[in-house]
DNA sequence: CCAAGTTCCGTTAACGTTTACGGTTCCGGT
DNA sequence: ACCGGAACCGTAAACGTTAACGGAACTTGG
């Protein structure tokens, strides 16, 4: 039921050479004719060869090492992925990765030095959020080149090179969100609104476009204002939100997709209408759940930051693997609903999961680098 | 930086023994003295001793053989299972597990046998469906004494010496079932229904529990009658519905928590209420679908079996890879909520991991057994 | 025509573990 | 005293890959 799988010495012997040649040649190392190269692989394709990981890594003993740039944040989203890939590398049978955060403080600040850093570094892979995807491209353009993989986590930057991406499915968040208010709401007339970060990032837009396509198909008695655009920073989504309450008297709910939620509460507390509203948030962290508990917020869209760093690093450790990889390097993840009910269960499952962070051993040397970025 | 991990050699070498010896008593293989014995566990301790995983499985070639009963069931629920199963043994790297399905073509028929079989076959571990605990739990105990560790999916044979539990959190999803029913159907005065599979079985009276004190606690409005328990039988769930259905004209909404959903929307039609009814339901087979599209079912509450499958798996094999495994063995994962908004990407997803399990090679040489049970 | 490269290729020693085999002791029975 | 056999232990060959070294053939410059 499957004869043993085949080996560089199987190659060389079938080809009359030796296993040094076809190791060569496998790897486009120097010293091996052109001929002798296609050969090679033309017989390493015809009998299926696959290199055994195991034998590959006792021999070079290699680490692989990988940059994992991420800003600090205003919430614990960020921390949460940066857990999530530390779990995974835990948690990979061959102890040979290490991961080095080159962790920024403020987001978009010193994005690019980082990138530039950990390329000097020849690190051998990298996961990053392009918070400013036109401003990276170049530079993670550079490190494809370079032939460093990067994965993008949260937000893509697309036509970059980049390996692949990892994100929560912008369709299916701003749906569910614009399914839930207008059940929520009724039947009455009223208008909704929806804060973005920057409709200029592509999935600011989307989930924008799902959740006014799907409110416009299910509930056409409730009309979309136009997105509020507050750039995660907490005064100008409370300017704005206070402008558009005051604007707007007939508004029934509003979806936050935006860090900065607690502005806008705030805002919406300030103008007196916080219990008339139908709110949804993004994310669950600790400023908000008093909100939910109250009821205030009715449903909050979680984006499993630690789901999001964990299949970030499977991923690009499966292409440095493999030397390939087979699968889709597109993860689109559902979110997750989070109400008054069932917030504690994710309470729970965060402060554990916090928790065994934080007494996790250092098997794997992964140790923050002395330079802080931005 | 972390300097070389310790081998079997150092052992050795400043024990004044060799490797051998180590080796053995490491294994507790006969042939080493008691004494020498634990020196060379004391010695392995303190030097921090952790075996090499690419060296051990290049050396004994031995492949990890798992087990996989569940049975056939009458939605896909237990395909992706399956599916999840596979895909994630695909992606393991050291590729050394192959999986025996032993698959019952009814729920609880033919289960003790199929697990006999595995442990008699001397597999490395089996993932089970235990769908009558009680029965099953001293065959579990026969397995654990064998050295075969056992995971269990979407049920939980507790007490049984089983190795760990995958299943989705009933606490999370009873409690928002009845979050999300108590505000679609406001603060209108009804009771609300909820059918299980069987009160016995631990985990359906917990989401029986969550659902009803999550009611009681915010929405007191709605009284939750006692539970309907249908055993999956299609005949017994229509007609135990059809009777509530008559007995309780005040009826709000009812949870579905069982597979056999389609003859409850059925009897619903067939009473003329299933338009005022609030209906909820368990997973997302073809079926339901177009119930979801109509808006007659308002929300599924989706179980996500392949990632279930995938974890059972993934607890297995790290379990056997390192001898011991020291995470968490109890696995409760959140539910997906589906609703129409975002079903179209469940539907979208579901369909490509379908495809995905149909093309897959058979690298793992993983095959239906011939014989079938039950 | 020889020294000095260059280009290509074969050989071999690692990597850490498992496993089979051989070699000591030491003991009880003839 | 000798043999048989435990009981304990050391040795060495695998497993498949990497990487360093060395050698052969062939080119070049003096």
């Amino acid at each position: 039921m499957g004869q043993p799988p085949t080996t560089l010495r199987d190659i060389a012997k079938s080809l009359g050479t030796s296993i040094g040649t076809v190791h060569r040649a496998l790897h486009d190392n120097p010293g091996v004719s052109p001929e002798t190269k296609s050969r090679v692989l033309q017989m390493a394709r015809t009998l299926g060869y696959r290199p055994n990981l195991a034998a590959r890594y006792l021999s070079s003993r290699k680490t692989l090492r990988i940059s994992v740039n991420t800003p600090q944040g205003t919430t614990s989203f960020w921390d949460e992925v940066r857990g999530g890939i530390r779990e995974e590398a835990d948690s990979i049978l061959l102890e040979n990765v290490e991961i080095q955060f080159r962790t920024g403080s403020l987001v978009g600040e010193g994005e690019e030095e980082a990138l530039e850093s950990a390329i000097t570094d020849k690190v051998d892979g990298i996961i990053i959020f392009p918070s400013r995807p036109q401003s990276l491209r170049p530079w993670i353009r550079r490190a494809s080149r370079a032939h460093i993989p990067v994965v993008c986590v949260a937000t893509d930057a697309s036509n970059s090179g980049r390996l692949g991406i990892v994100a929560v499915d912008t369709l299916a968040s701003g749906s569910i969100a614009a399914d839930l208010m207008g059940r929520f709401i009724g039947p009455l007339k009223k208008s909704v609104a929806i804060t973005v970060f920057d409709m200029a990032i592509t999935e600011h837009a989307e989930k924008y476009s799902a959740f006014e396509s799907t409110m416009a198909r299910f509930y056409p008695n409730l009309q979309v204002l136009k997105p509020v655009e507050d750039h995660d920073v907490e005064k100008e989504a409370y300017r704005k939100c206070r402008k558009l309450f005051a604007e707007h008297e007939d508004l029934g709910g509003i979806y936050i997709t935006t860090e900065a939620s607690v502005p806008v509460l705030q805002a919406a507390s300030d103008a007196g209408i916080l219990d008339h509203l139908t709110i949804i948030t993004t994310d669950l962290f600790p400023d908000l759940v008093s909100y939910i508990r109250s009821g205030a917020v009715v449903a909050t869209i979680y984006q499993r930051p630690r789901a999001q760093g964990q299949m970030a690093l499977r991923m690009l450790h499966e292409f440095l693997a493999e030397g390939g990889g087979r699968r889709s390097n597109q993860v689109a993840l559902a979110p997750h609903l989070v109400m008054r009910g069932n917030l504690e269960f994710f309470l729970r499952r965060q402060s554990q999961e916090s928790a065994k962070d934080k007494e996790r051993p250092v098997r794997n040397a992964s140790h923050a680098l002395a330079e802080e970025f931005g």
